[in-house]
DNA sequence: AGGCATTCTGCAACAAGGTGCAAAATACTG
DNA sequence: CAGTATTTTGCACCTTGTTGCAGAATGCCT
């Protein structure tokens, strides 16, 4: 639903190739929209054939050759106009979450390693998105700036939360099978 | 990928017809891993196919009629086994986000709206976990439910940072719009 | 009993996301 | 220049999730 969205703003932030957009996908906007290069292909195909993009003219075009794509007039009203329309936020889906929820019936099996394994990923992720804060964004400048500052402290903040909450839960996993009864290891 | 083990988890709390099951996915389980009716009965279809659960015996077993269904022990087998796999996080995927980004090439319409609107269904959830979590958990008891616990406390860790993180965001467009240069009204 | 809403189950079609594979151009290497 | 690797684009297929609709049992109302 969103993904050609995604893909318009980041050709109007700059204007890219398929495997351009791929490489962004996989920093940046892909933060928190993430996408394959397939889906990438395909949605520009369907965006140029609807006329909300264009391929930048080049002097030999065939398959394996470089394709450059610009947003056009009716591709920035649609994004316009989808930005201004109310969005569902759609319910969490966490499969972490889950599984302590399978944990509490089936027995907590190498439970604690996946949560030191989450812990250790969601630090690394915390540690990557404030060196990009301090080196992009020392100085709060122009709105657009203030503006992809304030998601890029969003994913700061959840990555803050869930190394507080996976510490928490590691704390808790072991504390549970300390004081089982009789000191069984828990199963 | 996760719903089969959702609908086993769900199940082994308490064996539950389909409706059931919906129901109980619009709360408890729902709060982190949605499923409308469709994807349960289909799964239903599916797991008792693979053996993994069986419709408790019924007098008259006929289309419009409640069927039971509970986990055989493959079922279980299988959930365990799930459980002690590895799990990959998959990466965030917020349209409000991708929006906010959006907004910074094509302007702020209605953005504030939107995300006052964010920050009372957030407030809202986070209310409602809270009640859960001091009428259900007041006394932290077996292991069990502190592992459910644990999981609710997520979805409260969550929320409360969402929360903040909206108002932090309200604060500062609306300070981009003050001191936009000549007043101009954001867009 | 007839009619109507509700409960419960389910099919069919579609939309979106993801995986695997491959073809065409280009660059590198001996 | 032949062979191999890399870059860039793309197709076909599969899984997952969503939407719309409908059939069968049940209970209620008059």
């Amino acid at each position: 639903m969103s993904l050609p969205h995604a893909i318009l703003t980041a050709l109007l932030e700059k204007p890219s190739s398929g495997l351009e957009l791929t490489r962004r996908f996989d920093r940046s906007i892909g933060y928190f929209w993430s996408a394959t290069h397939q889906q990438i292909y395909r949605e520009l195909g369907k965006l140029e054939q609807g006329g909300l993009i264009r391929a930048l003219p080049s002097e030999r075009p065939a398959r394996g050759q470089k394709k450059e794509f610009e947003v056009l007039p009716a591709g920035r009203a649609e994004l316009a106009q989808w930005a201004s329309r109310e969005q569902e936020s759609k319910p969490i889906r966490d499969a972490l979450l889950l599984r302590l929820r399978a944990a509490a019936v089936v027995g907590r099996e190498g439970l604690d390693d996946e949560l030191r394994r989450h812990l250790a990923v969601h630090r690394r992720q915390l540690t990557q998105y404030e060196a990009i804060e301090s080196r992009d964004f020392a100085a709060a400048a122009d709105p657009e700036d203030r503006l992809r500052r304030l998601v890029l402290r969003a994913g700061i903040g959840l990555e803050t939360f869930w190394v507080a909450w996976l510490e928490e839960a590691l704390a808790e996993v072991g504390d549970i099978g300390d004081t089982e009864t009789g000191g069984r290891p828990g199963a």
